[in-house]
This record gives C-alpha cells, sequence and structure tokens, in this order.
DNA sequence: TTGAATTTTCAATAGTTTTTGAAAATTTTA
DNA sequence: TAAAATTTTCAAAAACTATTGAAAATTCAA
C-alpha cells in the first residue's frame, strides 16, 4: 500500500471509529490527520487535505485544543497560526480518559449518590430494585473512577509492565 | 425524592449517559428502564412508560437483544412477550466491553497491520513519521484488547479486590 | 383451518447535528 | 493609522439519524 492511500485509510477509519465516541467524525478526522502529520499544519492544509470548509476547521480544532489533543504552534517570522497534535500516544489516551471522567463519569456518580437516598419503603419491590440497581452502578462506577484517576496519572511503561503481568 | 421523579431522572440521564458513548438515546432508555424494573416488561409498557412508538420499541429492544444486555423471556400462559434485562451491572459492564472489542477495536487493529506495512522509504520524513505513530497505536491497542479479554473472564471480586490494591 | 392478537417492517416524516460560506472581527505589517 | 491577511462567528442549508404509524407478517388458541 502507498502512503497516500494508507494515510486516506488512517484518517477515514479513525474519523469512523471517533463516531463510536460520541466524537464527531470530521473532528476525528482532523486529529488523524494531524498524527500522522510530522510538522504543524494551517487552517488551510487542512482544508485542502480533508476538502472541508474553513469553518469547519476552525470549530473542529478549537474543539481538540480544549480536549487539550492539539496546540497552537507560532512559527517565527510566520503569520499565520499553526497546529501541531501530541504525538505520544499514551498521553493521549490518558488526556482522553481525564476529560471523558470529568465530562460523563462525574457528574453520572453525583446524580447516583442523590438518586440512592430516594423517599420510599424499602421493603416496596419497586423501591428495592431500584435502589439495588442504583447503588450497584453507583459502586461500581466510584472503583472505575479511582481506577482512571491512577491510570491518568501512571507512565506507559507502569501499564504494559505491571499491569498486564497482573493480568495474565 | 420520590420514585417517580427518580426514576425519571435515572432514565434520562442513561439515556444522555448513552448518546455519549455511541448509543442511540432511546436504546439507552430502554435500558434503564428495563434496568430498574422488577419484573419484566412488554412492548406496551414501554411504549406507556417512555412515550414512545411501537416500532421504535421494536427495533431498539432487537437492538438490545443484540448486544446481549435484555432477554426474551415467555411468561406461562400468557400471550405477549416479555423482556428482562441483566440486573448485574458488572455482567453488563463485561457484556458492554466484550461487544465494543469485537466491533470496534478489533477491526482497527487488524487495519492498523496492514497500514504498518505502507512502501516507501523509511527515512523520509513522512513515512517515518506516519509508520510511528500506527506502530504505537498498535501497540497499545493490542495491549488494551488483551487486558479486556482477562477483564471479560474475570469476577468481580477480582476486579474491585486485587486490580484495586494495585493501583493504590 | 380461521381470525384475533401480537410482532415486525419500512417508507415517510420529524428532529438533530454538521457543514458551509460570507460577513464581521481581529491581528499584523508597513 | 490604514489596509491586507487571517481568524472567528453564525444563520442558513445540507446531511444524517431517529421515530412514527399503518400495513404486512407471524403466532397462537380454539
Amino acid at each position: 500500500m502507498k502512503l497516500a492511500e494508507a494515510k486516506q485509510q488512517f484518517i477515514s477509519s479513525w474519523g469512523a471509529f471517533g463516531t463510536h465516541w460520541g466524537i464527531n467524525r470530521t473532528m476525528a478526522q482532523i486529529h488523524a490527520l494531524m498524527l500522522i502529520s510530522p510538522d504543524p499544519l494551517t487552517q488551510d492544509d487542512i482544508m485542502e487535505e480533508l476538502n472541508i470548509s474553513r469553518g469547519n476547521v476552525n470549530m473542529n480544532t478549537r474543539e481538540l485544543i480544549n480536549w487539550g489533543l492539539i496546540e497552537r504552534v507560532i512559527l517565527p517570522g510566520e503569520r499565520k497560526e499553526y497546529f501541531s497534535a501530541e504525538k505520544d500516544i499514551w498521553k493521549v489516551v490518558k488526556q482522553i480518559v481525564k476529560e471523558r471522567k470529568k465530562r460523563e463519569l462525574e457528574p453520572m456518580l453525583k446524580l447516583l449518590d442523590q438518586l440512592e437516598n430516594v423517599e420510599g419503603d424499602k421493603k416496596e419491590k419497586k423501591v428495592k430494585s431500584f435502589i439495588e440497581i442504583v447503588s450497584g452502578i453507583k459502586k461500581l462506577g466510584h472503583q472505575a473512577d479511582k481506577t482512571l484517576d491512577t491510570m491518568v496519572k501512571a507512565e506507559e511503561n507502569w501499564f504494559v509492565g505491571n499491569l498486564i503481568k497482573l493480568f495474565k
């Protein structure tokens, strides 16, 4: 396979992958393009490579910056802004975990804490069933939260080494 | 908070949560409703509780069955079909992990294996950069794949006990 | 069998999300 | 400061996804 084709395949499948994870296709494609680009890119580079409008590039690069996955780079002597992606994939994964934990897991756990204190007779089947499920999710969720905290702090070596040994 | 309100909140936030994970809102809501229902439900029960059409219930229950999260139940002497959800939340999580691994991670890894063998001079900056990223993702992906395999086979006690100790 | 009950299908519609592109705002250079 | 280059915004349009509901198919009891 030639590089041009491989590049297209990578970008397109990274985009499809992203949609399964609640990330919009274009944002994931821009990220993919930037991951494999050795040098920083401008808005125009991205527009051209992916055939999308300037507005689209602007919105999605901003969002990627919010996620902490790319950053603006000013090249000395250049008028245009450049963008550059974090290339260490373990750092990328940790950053995504960190953000999603904050945006999704933590609010959910807050809600579950409230829902567990629902009024009503715990001998009633409906009430009992509700509390059991909520408590179960809460317990596992808090556990996952702690585990992910540790992961976010960890080095890749630690993950690939120690954890995997344990899992064997 | 009263049970009725707590129920609504749980269903609605589980639905919103689902959309962040590439699952459609209604499918997640049906799943939520069934998790907290002590007894199996019919299509009509679900239609009424969530105010959605029969067709919608039918499609989404089928999809939940494909995901292995609910099952059809025949109650003796009853004409209608009932549906019942797996209530053990650890089993639910493992089932979701298993499915997503099969649907998303494994195809991605297959593609990466191909992309790593891209033609071209590895001294060229573009080619080098491409191979480095692809190899990095591949390596971490295969590691994650193995780890998830072990998790899918594990008991909850194992997870909450051993893993967490290690993570402290 | 028959026909009533129930489930399934799917074309049409409604709703949501993404993308465009041109105008406005901002930044930089001279 | 002026004006050229660049970035940002956002209303409108396009694209995509989910939902409805009625007709078709299936199942079941008698």
